[in-house]
DNA sequence: CGACTTTGACCCGCGC
DNA sequence: GCGCGGGTCAAAGTCG
């Protein structure tokens, strides 16, 4: 286990980024029958600014608090990680500067630690153990752990087997039933017993809807300075997603997004993208299953995302969001997560004070902030970084980790209200030119991910680069237009 | 032509 | 059983 994550650490450690935070996540599903959490990890890297590997301090690490977070991981059903589902735990992974390709570099203190840590509890959240707990598991489970492994150099150097039989055994959407109801959900009617079902085109399963595990992912909205005139904000991940649906939403007055993965076809992967009511500023992704595929060729990624906005010759129309542009450009900021409330869910929120800092490279403050609601439990984690290039040290902020209850969203969503909200209000546009911060952790299952973020400018950045950004990627998510139904 | 977005309708789960 | 709200489908349109 150990081994394996360390070795993935290795590699990233060049990447490395000061900050790279991992923020466990935890799903919970409460499928009828599966119960299913996942732990997510999500890391922000906050400073890539850092190009350098040498701060691989920075980043912080949640799995430190060993307890909290065992406490609640634990007292969850560890069953879960076996579930499929479980793999598709995906860090978050910030950015700073994606110029930089270090993401990752830190990993290796802090994957180490973890992972000695976490060790002895399996669901310690770390992304390593999980990634290890997965391997251990045998699983081709999670994407994100086969993330890890791969090494931007050594992708499949280090585990081709992990990838090979995941990408392969992956694919069919038979594979995806394992994963979970929810996955079948989809597919379901393709594959699993649904085709009986089939008859009727809707019957998808979305009788689990809700039941369905998904990971809540917040990210603050972009910065405004850096979101394109139109002030769409569109997190990008690796992964290509097509917009399949748009609604409004009750209690919030943004629009949900609803978005599918077009990588493939057999793929049940599907994000929905809102603004939190509660600050506008912070998108909420929601993931659902997960992905069956390896990553995107940039083909497909490229495909939605290079598209430019309909155009609509609006740009307010939308808020576009993309999906898969990777582009690295600029430091993401801050990271949340957050999960639902209805299950045992946990957040993850990392923000940044900083609105712009873009790049900054000088300073940049992460505060990441994670919350765990299991059961009636919630914790949650500010923690703040700062990042200085110059510094990076190890003294990094890491050690100031803070457990507080206070809502994550609080904490991030102070910076930006200006600009932001400006933005928002109109109806919340993801920033595409934000990405630079947000990402989060789907699963990226796919463990080719190499090429993809290639188009961002770090051929050299394992899949952790994921997320990408990329301005370009218009699409627009967010009217709040109310045309829902 | 292919891929994506938009958008109304449909379906389902849930609460009353 | 009904209505509400949410999630998905699929046709139409857009864009490269
Ligand atoms: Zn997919």
């Amino acid at each position: 286990m150990v081994l394996t994550s360390v070795g993935c650490q290795l590699q990233f450690s060049s990447l490395l980024a000061k900050e790279l935070l991992y923020v466990y996540f935890f799903s919970h599903k409460t499928m009828d029958k599966d119960q299913g959490d996942l732990a997510d990890i999500v890391r922000s890297g906050a400073g890539g600014a850092l190009s350098t590997a040498d701060n691989h301090n920075s980043y912080w690490q949640f799995p430190l608090e060993p307890e909290d977070f065992r406490s609640a991981v634990i007292s969850e059903p560890l069953e879960n990680f076996g579930d499929p589902f479980s793999a598709i735990q995906n860090p978050l992974l910030h950015e700073l500067n994606l110029a930089s390709p270090g993401y990752f570099n830190s990993s290796n203190s802090c994957l180490k630690t973890n992972v000695e840590d976490d060790t002895s509890s399996i669901s310690t959240a770390s992304l390593l153990s999980q990634t290890i707990l997965e391997e251990e598991m045998g699983r081709p489970c999670n994407i994100f752990s086969r993330m890890l492994q791969i090494s931007p150099n050594l992708k499949i150097g280090i585990l081709p087997r992990e990838i090979s039989t995941t990408s392969s055994s992956l694919r069919p959407l038979k594979v995806t039933s394992h994963v979970d109801d929810m996955i079948n959900t989809t597919n379901s009617s393709i594959d699993s017993g649904a085709a009986v079902q089939i008859s009727s085109p809707r019957n998808h399963s979305i009788k689990r809807r809700k039941s369905q595990a998904k990971k809540v992912v917040c990210i603050p909205a972009p910065a405004a300075a850096n979101s394109r005139p139109s002030g769409e904000v569109v997190p990008s991940d690796l992964w290509a997603w097509r917009k399949y649906g748009q609604k409004p939403i009750k209690g919030s007055p943004y629009p949900r997004g609803y978005y599918r993965c077009s990588s493939s076809k057999g793929c049940s992967a599907r994000k929905q993208v809102e603004r939190s009511r509660t600050d506008p500023n912070m998108l909420v992704i929601t993931y659902t299953s997960e992905h069956n595929h390896p990553w995107p060729t940039q083909r497909n990624a490229l495909a939605g995302s290079t598209r430019t906005q309909p155009l609509k010759s609006n740009n307010n129309a939308a808020a576009s969001k993309n999906t898969s542009s990777p582009t690295s450009s600029q430091t993401p900021k801050f990271t949340n997560m957050k999960e639902e409330p209805n299950e045992n869910t946990t957040t993850c929120t990392i923000g940044n004070n900083n609105n712009n800092t873009n790049s900054n490279d000088n300073e940049l403050i992460t505060s990441a902030s994670v919350k765990e609601e299991i059961g009636d439990i919630t914790y949650q984690k500010t923690q703040e970084i700062i990042c200085e290039r110059e510094f990076d040290q190890n003294q990094q902020s890491f050690n100031h980790q803070i457990y507080k209850p206070v809502l994550a969203m609080e904490s991030s969503n102070h910076h930006h209200h200006q600009t932001d909200d400006l933005m928002f209000a109109d109806l919340g546009e993801l920033d595409p030119s934000d990405p630079l911060h947000l990402l989060f952790t789907q699963g990226f299952s796919g463990a080719k991910s190499e090429d993809q973020r290639d188009h961002t400018q770090n051929k050299g950045l394992g899949p952790f680069s994921l997320f990408d950004w990329s301005p370009n990627n218009p699409s627009s998510f967010g009217e709040a237009s109310g045309r829902g139904l």
